[in-house]
DNA sequence: GGAAAAAGTAAGATGTATCTAACTTGGAGG
DNA sequence: CCTCCAAGTTAGATACATCTTACTTTTTCC
C-alpha cells in the first residue's frame, strides 16, 4: 500500500513533492463549500459528495493534510488550512461562476454546465478568471437591461446547425462553404486572401498526384493548397444534415459533482 | 506488466470494456491532425505532440487499437478507422473551435486558451458543440462588422476587478457589495427580494449566537440568513486592492498539447 | 453504562498513465 | 549484401485514484 510508504518517508522528515492534482482540487473545494455554509466537513460528506468510497476520502485527505491544505486529527472533521482556503476558495469561486455563465446565461443544461465548469476551474489562473467575470456580468447585465444583441446571441445558440470538417476530408467534386479558418496568423492572412474565408461557397477538385496538395476552387478561382494548409479549412457541406444527433460524452472517466 | 495481462485476456476472446479517457482521446485528436495534414501518424510524432515517452505511445495506441479506434500493424503507421477517425474529428474540431473562440474572440493567451479547451472538448456532446459554435460565429460576425457591444463587451473583460467572496466569509463589521447570487431559484428569488442582488451594498453585522446565522444590512434593513443561504451569496469588499496577482494554475496534472 | 449503529480507518488489490532501460526491427548507404 | 542507426517495442517499475473487506473508534440511545 504506497500510502504506508509515503506517510514513512514523511514521519522520517523527508520533502515529498505534492502536487495538488484538479481531481485533489475537487476535495478541497468540496470541503470549502461545506465550511462556509456552516457544517463540518466529514469522510461521509466528502464521500457522498464525490460519489467515492469513504476509504478514497480518506486516502485525498491524507495528501492535502500533507500538503498542509487541510488539518485533520483523527476521527475528527477536516478543516481547512489559510493556505488551503485560499486555494479552495478559488476553484469554488471558478465553479460557481462558471456555472452560472454556461447554465444561467447561456442556457446549458445543469449537467452539462455543471462538467465545463468542474474541468475549466482547474486551467484558469487568476487573470483568466477575471476576464471571465466580466464577460459574465457583461453579459449578465445586458441581458437584464433586454438588450436586443443579448437576445439575438442567445437565440442563434439555440439553433440547428451543419458541423463542418476540415478540407482535407471533403471528397472530389463536393461543394461547400467555408465556416472557420483556424490557421495561425501567416498562414490565415494568405489562406483569406486567396478567397477561404468564412461564407466562401468552394469545390473540391480532382487531387494533383502525390497525395500532398488539394485543388479546389473557391467562389470561382482554382487554387491549389498544400495539405497541412488545407486541415486549417473548415466547410460545410450538404443541405441534407438532419437535425444533429444527440449524445458525445461517451466514457468520461469521472463522474464526480464538485 | 498490466498490457500483457490485458492482452492475454484479449486473445482468449474475452470481451473486455474499454472506456477511452479524456486522455486517450487526445492521442486521437492528434493522430487525426497528422492525418489531416497528409502526413503519416508515427509514434514519434505523437510522442513529440504530446510530450511523453514513445513508450507510452505505443501503450496509448494499443488501448485505442484494442477499442477498434486505430489500426496498426507492428512498426507501421497508425490509421484511425471509421469509427476512430468521427470521434476523432468531434473532439479535434471542439478544440480548434474553442481555441478561436478563447484566443482569437474573446482574448485569451494562446497557452490559457489551449490549456482551456483541451479540456472542455471532452465535455462536450453535440448539442454544447452546436450551441458554442453559434455563439462563437455570432461574436466573430459582429466582431467583423464594428458592432459597439462587442468591442465593450471584450474590453471589459481586459478591466481589473476585484474577486469576491461568499458573504460567509466576510468579517463582522465589514462593508462590502453583493456581486452575484449563485443560489438555485427557489432561494434565490428570496435572496433577492431581500435586497441581496448584485450591486446591493451591505454591513455584516455581529453574527446571533448558535454559528448558524448570519446578521447582516443590507442596503439599511437588517435581515438575517442561515449560513447555507449566505454561502451563495458573493461579496466584494475593500476598494484597496490592488491590480490582480497573476499566477494559480499550479500542479496541473498533465503537461500536453493536442 | 453498555450494546448497537454509525463513522472512520487500514490493508490489500486493480486499472490507468506514465517513466527508464533494454531489446528488436527495418531501412538507408556504402 | 552487410552494417549501423533510427524507429519501434517490451519489460519492469512508480504514482495516483479508486475499490472492497475488515477492523477500530465514536456516538446514540435504551
Ligand atoms: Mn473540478
Ligand atoms: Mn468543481
Ligand atoms: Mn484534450
Ligand atoms: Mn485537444
Amino acid at each position: 500500500m504506497y500510502l504506508t510508504w509515503r506517510r514513512a518517508r514523511h514521519r522520517f522528515g523527508e520533502v515529498i513533492r505534492l502536487p495538488i492534482s484538479s481531481r485533489i482540487e475537487d476535495y478541497m473545494e468540496e470541503i470549502f463549500a461545506l465550511e462556509i455554509s456552516g457544517r463540518e466537513a466529514t469522510v461521509t460528506d466528502l464521500a457522498n459528495a464525490l460519489g467515492v468510497a469513504k476509504a478514497t476520502v480518506v486516502a485525498a485527505v491524507r495528501r492535502l493534510s500533507e500538503a498542509s491544505m487541510v488539518s485533520h486529527e483523527r476521527y475528527g472533521a477536516f478543516r481547512l488550512t489559510e493556505k488551503g482556503r485560499e486555494r479552495a476558495l478559488r476553484i469554488h469561486r471558478r465553479h460557481e461562476h462558471l456555472t452560472f455563465l454556461f447554465e444561467d446565461i447561456l442556457g446549458f443544461d445543469k449537467k452539462r454546465a455543471q462538467a465545463m465548469a468542474c474541468v475549466l476551474e482547474h486551467e484558469m489562473d487568476e487573470e483568466a478568471e477575471v476576464r471571465i467575470m466580466g464577460f459574465t456580468d457583461y453579459l449578465a447585465r445586458a441581458q437584464k437591461e433586454g438588450r436586443e444583441w443579448v437576445k439575438d446571441l442567445l437565440s442563434v445558440m439555440g439553433d440547428e446547425r451543419k458541423l463542418p470538417r476540415p478540407l482535407a476530408m471533403i471528397p472530389e467534386g463536393e461543394k461547400g462553404v467555408v465556416t472557420r479558418v483556424t490557421a495561425e496568423e501567416p498562414l490565415r492572412g494568405r489562406l483569406f486572401s486567396l478567397g477561404l474565408s468564412p461564407g466562401a461557397a468552394i469545390l473540391r477538385l480532382a487531387a494533383p498526384p502525390g497525395d500532398e496538395l488539394v485543388n479546389l476552387e473557391a467562389d470561382g478561382n482554382e487554387i491549389t493548397l498544400k495539405m497541412t494548409e488545407a486541415a486549417s479549412v473548415w466547410i460545410c457541406t450538404g443541405p441534407d444534415r438532419g437535425p444533429y444527433k444527440r449524445g458525445g460524452m461517451e466514457d468520461v472517466p469521472y463522474n464526480h459533482s464538485a
